[in-house]
DNA sequence: ATTAGCAGTCTTGCCTTTTGAGTGCTAACA
DNA sequence: TGTTAGCACTCAAAAGGCAAGACTGCTAAT
């Protein structure tokens, strides 16, 4: 219907070029980029009259932006899409930051949160920008077997080896007196009925059942059951944290306090984000550039993440948040070089 | 010296009722006070003119202050003080409140930091500023009791009973195998010689000692040592939490970016606002006005916490922070609620 | 296809003016 | 002696006007 009809202008070499260095350009600088600055700045042998001319082209092409009519022009969304997916220069870490993220991987401890801690911790570190961890309520499926350590009377430990390899011990306080010899009754009689049974197989017949057996030390049961759940029952949420939320503030994108509002109201009420990493693909780093998504508050702002799967699916992730005029090159190698470290340490455990 | 002998001003009970109302004002408005707003706003029988030589020797007092010659009064520091000291009206917590928080008092998990947290959510959720909590690194001096669980040839799990009445285990990787009875004398090695012994008297005689009593399953002790020390060797620092970091930013004293960003460095670095914690009197809540202090970043910001002692100094606390122009008997009173909860719960699982 | 030159646009900074809220002071009053 | 009405004064904030400067788009020449 329209009666223009446009010859579609061709994404020349010349084109990208000029698409790169302007982005280039802007990401230093952080303001809108002239055709006479890009000029002196960057060497082309061209003249600013030709540049115009391409500029005005990419912007039709949807590429670029102008905020208003006499000012230079900023990349769009679309923009910085291209430009992480094909345009920029890779960067390679230092030797330095290889040696620091090596540490990650270096402490196995068996805490997976404290893992994504201090890897969430260097990525501020290394980048400057706001980073975030995600942890994923990894709940085991089930108790592979139990095993008790008496203490006295009316107290023991109960150690349980879940599903997913990891250990868990608690505390249990018995209602009544129970010696060393039941309280390996009380543990055989766990071993039998709910080794490596999932929470909702565990109904009343059977705790009855496992009550009967026990024959006078029935009623430590209860409070047994209650630490089983406890491990095993209720999901734990997902958690979202984040580090170094003052980086934020020092782009000059974020000065207005509105847009901070808006931003900081996204990163409380967590579901947007969390969802965000969760319907990503795991494995590979991704790039967020928020103005191209539904997310309010996140206009401005882009998030470079990668998530852990676990039999599939994501269920942890380190990441961070910064103006969409940001080092991708640089942030996206070292979320990368970050990620493997996890990943490798996270591996170890299992 | 100064020749200006000045009859001091008695604080009367009419100037009292006047900053009061001055400072109730403010707190619901936000903005400086007049005299004459005052007057149609409170009811005095009195007239504007009165009210104004009355503020101004408020003024000359030090409790009150002008932003400039033509604008209203503001509370000073000290005036919040006194305010918050003698002078504002007790609130009584609702019904409902009381519900809530009676839930963290409830469940009585082992894990102090859910607790916590927990309380810290609903601070905000009550009161819409922003939380926080601190949870001390809980290191407990000593190992008590040693018990083990063999799982097979190479790996067992170590259970430890701590000094501070918790147990914690963790799965151990044998360098050489051990068999159930090799297992048993292992940990009877362990109970023999490091049963409430302090790390710091954990040294390498000892260990030696150690190895040498095991004869050929001596090569176990170093996985070993290193999961003591996992567990009483570093001191985990202390950690602060906060929930609702975009509340503050809705007050209009927190509009400038720069003083939100003085604010969120002083809430990255952790330091001070710990420091500001353990140095305060634990069991009671406490109310810091930001601007008397010499902490910067904390200008026009008030927080307001209660710690909770371990054997007599502070190691954790709940609290909340936001613009000195506050809710503040709603607040403490909250704060106390919350706080007598946790302090409930985090008793009972000792 | 490229470029020089120029008119046109729109923000930004700066200065001045106006407005209005609130004060301090003086003089009258109970 | 304490209280009040009235008035001149101050100062921030808002509104308006003006000049500077940075870029652009377009036209015409190369």
């Amino acid at each position: 219907m329209n009666d223009r009809q446009h010859e579609p202008f061709a994404l020349t070499e010349r084109k990208k070029a000029i698409l790169r260095a302007v982005i280039d350009v802007h990401i230093r600088m952080g303001e809108p980029v002239g055709s006479k600055f890009l000029l002196q700045d960057q060497q082309f042998s061209l003249s600013s009259a030709t540049i115009r001319n391409e500029m005005a082209e990419l912007e039709e092409m949807g590429y670029l932006e102008q905020p208003h009519t006499s000012a230079g022009r900023i990349p769009s969304p679309a923009g910085y899409r291209l430009y992480v997916d094909s345009l920029m220069t890779r960067y390679s870490v230092s030797k330095q930051e290889t040696t620091r993220a090596a540490a990650i991987a270096a402490q196995k401890t068996d805490a997976v949160k404290k893992v994504l801690e201090q890897a969430s911790r260097l990525v501020t570190e290394f980048t400057q920008y706001t980073s975030l961890y995600m942890y994923g309520g990894e709940v085991a499926e089930s108790v592979l077997r139990f095993n008790s350590v008496w203490v006295d009377d009316v107290s023991f430990i109960l150690v349980m080896t879940l599903s997913d390899g990891s250990v868990q011990s608690r505390g249990v306080q018995s209602p009544i007196p129970l010696d060393p010899d039941g309280l390996k009754s009380v543990t055989e009689v766990l071993n039998r009925n709910l080794s490596d049974v999932p929470m909702e197989k565990i109904n009343l017949p059977l705790i009855l059942r496992m009550e009967e057996q026990l024959g006078r030390f029935g009623p430590v049961m209860s409070p047994v059951m209650k630490t089983v759940y406890d491990i095993i029952g209720d999901p734990s949420p997902v958690e979202l944290h984040f580090t170094g939320l003052n980086r934020i503030l020092r782009y000059p994108e974020f000065s207005d306090i509105l847009r901070v509002q808006k931003l900081f109201d996204l990163f409380e009420s967590e579901e947007e984000i969390t969802r965000l990493i969760l319907d990503a693909v795991p494995g590979q780093v991704q790039i967020v550039i928020g103005s191209q998504t539904e997310i309010p508050g996140m206009e401005g702002a882009t998030m470079i993440f990668r998530s852990f799967a676990e039999s599939g699916h994501p269920i942890s992730a380190i990441g961070l948040i910064g103006p969409s005029r940001m080092e991708y090159a640089r942030s996206v190698a070292l979320i990368g070089l970050l990620a493997d470290n996890v990943e490798r340490s996270i591996g170890h455990t299992a």
